[in-house]
DNA sequence: TATGAATGAGTCTTCATTCAT
DNA sequence: CATGAATGAAGACTCATTCAT
């Protein structure tokens, strides 16, 4: 009786969020979550226009994050750009998205595998074709300053590299690795990354 | 009108193929299988258990296939190995995956995004820890071998390079890439592979 | 920002008519007419008691001027009557209607149409009973003034002559009758109608 | 248990016919419905695909016959036409809609005042424009068989009285009208009806 | 006057599965 | 082997209205 607007509103916010984190986006019931939130069904309709809306809202500031986390990387990269950076381009990513999963590790179970019948089940996709859209940029500019180097790399080999890391992010928040296990990792993958890519650009 | 056994069983599955891939596991219907089956709707529990059966029977052909795989890989690879031949490795790998993808393309995509709620559900994870043994196994045999190389790869490491596999399996059938794009992209994705696993393992 | 008492409530209104027309009484929604009028939903219960009372508010207008009409008939026709002249009684009564029409063809769209569960569901033959008795106040009268005519015409066809104009209302309102078409209808229906009439009542 | 198919389905429409009669189309409750014929709520769908099927079959008799009835006309009375016999005629299809209302009292309100929701709602519509659509098509013919009538009669003119029958049948399934009264009734529109005709025919 | 919160019964429809015949 | 009937819980969502503030 006594809450305020905000105080029910995020307490549905925080009950659908387990609710859906436990049985995923299409098998949350949102009996379950009113009745778990102490509000009764149809008073959720006052909040949120549907159970999509309610799921989105509870994912916006993870896709916020990401959506940022893209646009970011496009101002500050393509300024000055180097080949032997590369290590460098691939550190800062990959720290970012570490941040990613540290703040935002059950959402991205959410986003990556229980968003089927959402409207963001397309979202990662959508995010893969964005950052591949990116990567190539990337690459024709760093072709223009060094025309050495190949920059004949198929789209699909960037795309795959994209969705690579949603991989590696789906594969890190799955299995609960801790800290040291993600620095250890990341040494490791960049250390195949760059190589990788020095071989493929022959650089 | 005068089936065989064999034809209505078969002829569910048929339309049950059809439907999962229409709709995914969880969405798709008995009723509308047991319609398009032109089978009585109790009828099909005649023949197969239960939803899940029907499923897993739709997909043996690919989850046999997979497995054989597997067990191949074990038997062929640990006998010679050569650290020279992990391109070879890689190769044979990748054209098994590719022979897959040709036969199950369709078996594929419901394995990799449609198989939710089934208990097909974890056979991709179970399927990458289970390469990522083999994957490990390969790794301390070569280090027995040659004992310079670096044999210290986290686990984690090689189960990421397993399911990133997978992945790129569900790009390509997701994308329906052209028999000439895909080897355009497995040479690139094996020249980008070696470079890395020879630096990783300081071979 | 700054509404008037009155403002709110006629705003009211003409969201709520909109509303109607789009969905018909039953199906009209409360809050839908709430987000339209830019007024809290419960706001809306200080201006009117309940759904049916903004309806017939909307409706007020139309069913006062059909009140008015029916009324003033009573007070006109009843005083000098000529059996010759109900070619004339026929045409003031049709020009009233049409009239009307003109007025309010959205307002009879909903009265004849979709006032369904609504308490003015009753109006139409509310009205067409009244119609009714009006017309065999006045056969009675002229029987009186020409003891010669048949008076003896049976109350249900009397009945069933009232009803028709409403039935010729929902016509014209439904396929938007140009003024042309009108009077050209008009004339038909008064040349069809007063032969009826004389042949009738043996006058 | 021991029901017969046939039983059950026929229980389910005996009890549907009830419900919608009280309620009309929108407010008939399925739940009420399944109460009522001692079914599952559930279980009914396995006999009819949703409410609107139910509502169709309920007034299949009734459609059918009316369909019949105007193919019936259509057939019988373009063979030998006769200005005089136009009584005959009004007499005719005047009959036909007696034995209509005699038979389909109820499904006739239905028809007429409850369906609205279901895709029956334009049912009478559509009648009625058939019906129209034959009248002008009997005028043609009496012009061409009697040059000297008079055939320009405007469309809308010929809509209003097809419709109008549709009136009058709904008023006689209102009023619960005796056998004699609705004797009497078609006595004094005929007489009215034909007089109308002639003098708009100029006949 | 105005608002936000709440209510609780209600809507139609779908589901996989079982069972007696 | 096949069928038709049945089940009962569950699905998301809407409704007009009330009430305390």
């Amino acid at each position: 009786m006594q809450y305020q607007k905000g105080d029910i509103r995020s307490n549905i916010l925080k009950t659908a969020r387990i609710e859906f984190l436990d049985k995923g986006y299409k098998d949350a019931s949102m009996r379950t979550m009113a009745k778990n939130a102490n509000v009764g069904l149809s008073n959720i309709y006052n909040y949120f226009k549907n159970k999509d809306e309610i799921f989105c809202e509870v994912m916006r500031p993870l896709t916020s994050s990401m959506d940022k986390m893209l646009n970011d990387h496009n101002d500050k990269h393509f300024i000055s750009l180097d080949v032997f950076t590369s290590e460098v381009y691939l550190r800062e990513m990959i720290d970012a998205f570490v941040g990613l999963i540290k703040t935002f590790k059950e959402e991205l179970k959410l986003l990556l595998f229980l968003s089927h019948g959402s409207s963001l089940a397309n979202f990662v996709n959508e995010y893969t074709d964005r950052h591949t859209t990116l990567g190539l940029e990337y690459i024709r500019l760093m072709k223009e300053k060094y025309p050495k180097i190949n920059g004949n790399i198929s789209v699909f080999f960037i795309h795959t590299m994209s969705s690579w890391w949603i991989t590696i992010i789906g594969e890190i928040v799955t299995h609960d690795l801790l800290d040291q296990e993600i620095e250890t990792f990341v040494a490791e993958y960049i250390e195949f990354g760059t190589a990788g890519w020095k071989r493929i650009m022959k650089a």
